[in-house]
RNA sequence: GGGCGCGUAGCUCAGCGGUAGAGCACUACGUUGACAUCGUAGGGGUCACUGGUUCGAUCCCAGUCGCGCCCA
């Protein structure tokens, strides 16, 4: 064997031989009535790559399948990509640009199509090479994609389901319009982003000489105590270009200052339009001057002040967010339009802000200028501020269809893990709006939905069918495409074959386990969980597991922009998948962020290279994997001590891995695979492998063989490559380990208490010793005798048991077990009082000072114990075992104290103080 | 403004009503035939602050301060 595992040769060709067996295949290694297991990979995006939210993601899927599967279950991890309309479409757009072709409008839609789906095949599948380079165990011979023949008929089909049911329809609404991809998109498309602006205040001049008295000057409780006349009121903005198309100003009905300007109007400057003050409780009395300009057609809380009010919507801007006036008959209707003002049309939305405030300052009505920080809507994906804008859409009437998803996880047929999200879950669906469900891109699945030429509408799954119900009159479709994530709403159902009755359904629906970070429970779990109960009426999955985000090391959100982006590709390079993965599972703790650091990851590669060490170990010396090994007929306690250790591991990595605690599950392991296999087990082996009873010596072989094929085995799940390879060239059995059985160890039949408390007795001693040595500063060399002055039944078979063992490890010359000793300080193992003889050059005031400041401790915790035993409210009030123990505790300190101050006198006497 | 979460060793984090833990980093010593990607030992903490409940609080409760995120 090499001294160190080859992760960049080995995993490659190990995940090829994966794919080769069959081993991820649905059901692979199953028996026929077996349990099922199932996830459906969160799709990534066609266009994605590897990042380490992915990274992290996929990793304690793969792990929760692997398990699964060892266990015997039928396991089908279902993977696949999502077409992710904006995106694709972006990309495919620049690569035309770039390459100097003719634009997606130039094209067409059908020849643009066309490109979108070369461009699919060429480079779409790049983020699936990187989840086999993690060690994803998908079934890849199921990969599907949101835009496959069978996945768009799912999708139309649940389309005109929904439409039929009356959950979808056609509106004019106001929606979050993109004005780069031109396109709707949904409220959760959109980020706020907090910028630095300008508030406006405008004067908007009262018509028919109305006048009012606005205050001025103030006291101390706030009342007014001055007042001018105005002729006109003032209204605030951050976006003047927008006041072209107001059709009213909104005042509170209990404010004093205007209730009597309630139905009267103001002329709205530039535009020329007259318009209505209203009174609503829309407008804050406390903020700005209380007044507030209504714009129905681009904001949404003036769209609802417009429809209680009953104002007229004026949309003054194009798809792409600039003026249209010129032949806008909306806006031109009533208006007396300023010359100034047609010259803005065309103009883009800044452009046109610009010009706006110039012109009112020019012209007297721009009131007063304030700098102040807001939020602005952004498009996620274009990052351009988007509009509120007046359009037909199609929605998902939400409302309707959100009560059974609510249900299902307040009665716990869908648990959501950790049970922190269930609120951001009902929170989000408790205050659902509707669903803007179209898309103005020609990348996706078209809307099913076919026209007349009087506008009738006829959904259908084809034009054909559509024809048919038009009674062949001429029909034309619908030209937007869904929302890439009402598609993927469908995945749980879609990707299994429905509308199809197939096994795979059966088998495998519901699903287990969904895995997703809670950025988007809205997107997509919440939809799901709506989609699959509206359309099969059954829930997609029984347990949401949620993690959270990974950060970089400092704890900021990676981000190209601040350059400290990992990529999980590079850190697999650098340090192999294993590592890359235990580092993010031993860092998955429930509902926290992880920061991630390159150290770390180099931490957990030391750790496959200790895990490859201790099977060169058993290389080395002979230790054969043995199949009739029985681990319940070894008779040497060390044996009986690891076989012990190694079914409680297992049980703790059960039960951690089954309440989704994949840290708690990684941590134990390398616990239990460093701290007792290697630095004990291991070690205090090497005796008896050396040793001339040859029984003990087989059998000691044969149980290390057996403790390093079960670490191997617990170890899979986590860090699938290195274990299988070492499976290989240990010869551990038939067949690789992903299929193998999981260990099935129970701790109360294999663990013996006896070799336990031998065991852990001889650790104790060999503690000491090394501790002794160092603290008298010795070097690790020098030779030391161990004096035994006191010892007991139990702890005398342990000392002649291990005495070999202890003699290496304790670095000991000579165990002494009569005779006197002249060491200075005794110390108590077990029931046993021990001493060692050091040499005559130690530094005798060092000794005596370190023993002094120990005696202070120990004195220190005594007189809290005692307080405590003292305190009559303790004794009878605190439980009785507690009680116990704080007694024995002082005891033991006493007698520990005793000994502490022998050595004090002897040391005094020495040096002859 | 509403909500959620977090403040524990230099760093990243577990933990828990009764002796404060891990990994990394740090210091000293060390190549003994698995491993220097290693071994041994060690230093380092007012568990953010203030009150309350309790025999006992890092842990439970309330408030304060600081930080992060989500929603408006």
């Amino acid at each position: 064997m090499e001294q160190f595992f080859d992760a960049s040769e080995a995993e490659q060709r190990i995940y090829r031989q994966w794919e080769e067996s069959g081993a991820f295949l649905a059901g692979a290694g199953a028996q026929d009535d077996a349990e099922s297991f199932c996830i459906l990979i969160p799709p990534p995006n066609v266009t994605g790559a590897l990042h380490m939210g992915h990274a992290f993601n996929n990793t304690i899927q793969d792990i929760l399948i692997r398990w699964h599967r060892m266990r015997g279950f039928a396991t089908l991890w279902q993977p696949g990509t999502d077409h992710a309309g904006i995106a694709t479409q972006m990309v495919v757009e620049r690569e035309l640009e770039k390459s100097g072709q003719p634009s997606r409008r130039e094209l067409g839609r059908e020849a643009f199509l066309e490109r979108v789906w070369e461009w699919k095949e060429r480079s779409g599948g790049e983020i699936i090479g990187q989840l086999k380079r993690l060690g994803a165990s998908c079934d890849w011979s199921r990969n599907r994609f949101t835009m496959d023949k069978g996945f768009h008929d799912a999708v139309l089909q649940v389309f005109i389901n929904l439409y039929e049911q009356g959950y979808i329809y056609r509106g004019k609404r106001l929606v979050n319009w993109d004005p780069h991809f031109e396109t709707a998109i949904s409220d959760l498309e959109v980020e706020q982003v907090e910028v630095s602006g300008k508030m406006w205040r405008f004067r908007y001049p009262l018509e028919n000489d109305e006048t009012y008295q606005h205050p001025i000057a103030y006291d101390e409780d706030g009342e007014p105590t001055a007042f001018e006349t105005r002729d006109y009121l003032v209204v605030a903005t951050t976006r003047p270009e927008t006041m072209l198309g107001d059709t009213g100003v909104a005042v509170h009905p209990d404010d004093s200052r205007y209730s009597h300007l309630v139905s009267k109007s103001v002329k709205l400057p530039l535009a020329g339009r007259s318009i209505r003050i209203v009174a609503d409780s829309y407008a804050d009395p406390e903020k700005g001057t209380g007044a507030v300009k209504i714009t129905p057609a681009h904001d949404f809380n003036d769209w609802e002040v417009a429809q209680r009010c009953g104002l007229p919507a004026v949309n003054v801007m194009t798809p792409k967010a600039s003026m249209t006036l010129k032949d806008n008959a909306e806006f031109l209707e009533g208006c007396d339009t300023a010359p100034e003002a047609l010259d803005l049309d065309g103009l883009d939305r800044y452009d046109a802000r610009r010009r706006i405030v110039d012109l009112a300052r020019q012209q007297g009505w721009l009131d007063g200028v304030s700098e102040e920080r807001h939020a602005v809507p952004h498009g996620d994906r274009s990052k351009v501020a988007v509009e509120p804008y007046l359009t037909d859409q199609w929605f998902v009437d939400a409302k309707q269809i959100v009560q059974p998803a609510m249900d299902a996880v307040r009665d716990g047929r869908t648990r959501i893990y950790p049970a922190q999200y269930e609120s951001i879950y009902f929170a989000w669906l408790e205050n659902i709006e509707p669903w803007c469900i179209s898309r103005q891109l020609w990348w996706g699945h078209q809307v099913p939905v076919w026209y007349d030429a009087e506008g009738n509408r006829y959904c259908a799954a084809s034009e054909a069918e559509a024809s048919r119900l038009a009674g062949g009159r001429s029909i034309e479709r619908d030209a937007d495409v869904l929302d890439t994530w009402f598609s993927s709403g469908l995945w749980p159902v879609g990707t299994l074959g429905w509308p199809e009755d197939t096994p795979e359904l059966a088998r495998y629906f519901p699903t287990n386990v969904l895995v997703t970070g809670f950025d988007i429970i809205f997107f997509w779990v919440a939809r799901m969980m709506m989609m699959q109960l509206a359309v099969v009426k059954e829930i997609p999955f029984d347990t949401i597991y949620v993690h959270a985000l990974v950060r970089d090391e400092h704890g900021k959100k990676m981000s190209k922009s601040l350059g400290n982006v990992i990529d999980p590709i590079d850190l697999i390079d650098k340090y192999g998948a294993d590592a890359v993965r235990f580092t993010l599972t031993s860092m998955a703790s429930l509902g926290r962020d992880l920061k991630l650091s390159e150290s770390r990851v180099a931490g957990y590669r030391n750790f496959v290279t200790k895990i490859w060490n201790a099977a060169r170990f058993a290389e080395f010396h002979n230790c054969d994997s043995r199949q009739d090994f029985n681990p319940n007929g070894v008779s040497h306690s060390l044996n009986r001590w690891i076989v012990g250790a190694t079914a409680a591991a297992t049980e703790s990595v059960d039960a951690a891995l089954a309440a989704y605690r994949f840290d708690d599950a990684a941590n134990g392991l390398y616990d239990f695979l460093w701290h007792k296999v290697c630095d004990w087990y291991i070690e205090l082996s090497k005796p008896l492998l050396a040793t001339g009873n040859a029984e003990v010596a087989l059998e000691t072989r044969g149980t290390i063989a057996w403790a390093v094929e079960q670490s191997l085995r617990l170890l899979h799940p986590f860090m699938p490559f290195v274990t299988e390879e070492l499976w290989a060239l240990r010869k551990c059995g038939e067949g690789m380990l992903v299929l193998q059985q999981w260990p099935m160890l129970s701790s109360e039949e294999l663990r013996d208490p006896g070799a336990d408390a031998k065991i852990q007795w001889v650790i104790s001693l060999v503690g000491f010793i090394r501790s002794e040595r160092s603290k008298m500063l010795l070097s690790a060399s020098a030779p030391l005798t161990l004096h035994v002055m006191e010892l007991d039944e139990t702890d005398k078979t342990a000392l002649d048991d291990y005495r070999e063992p202890i003699m290496r490890l304790g670095r000991l010359s000579e165990v002494v077990v009569e005779g006197a000793s002249s060491g200075i300080y005794s110390f108590k193992v077990g029931n046993s009082l021990f001493s060692l003889q050091l040499p005559t050059n130690i530094d005798l005031q060092n000794a005596l000072g370190r023993l002094e400041s120990r005696r202070l401790k120990i004195d220190s915790e005594l007189s809290k114990m005692e307080a405590r035993l003292g305190n009559q409210a303790f004794v009878t009030k605190a439980p009785a075992t507690v009680v116990e123990e704080t007694r024995l505790r002082k005891a033991q300190l006493e007698g520990e104290r005793n000994l502490v101050e022998e050595a004090i006198e002897r040391l005094r006497s020495l040096l002859g103080e």
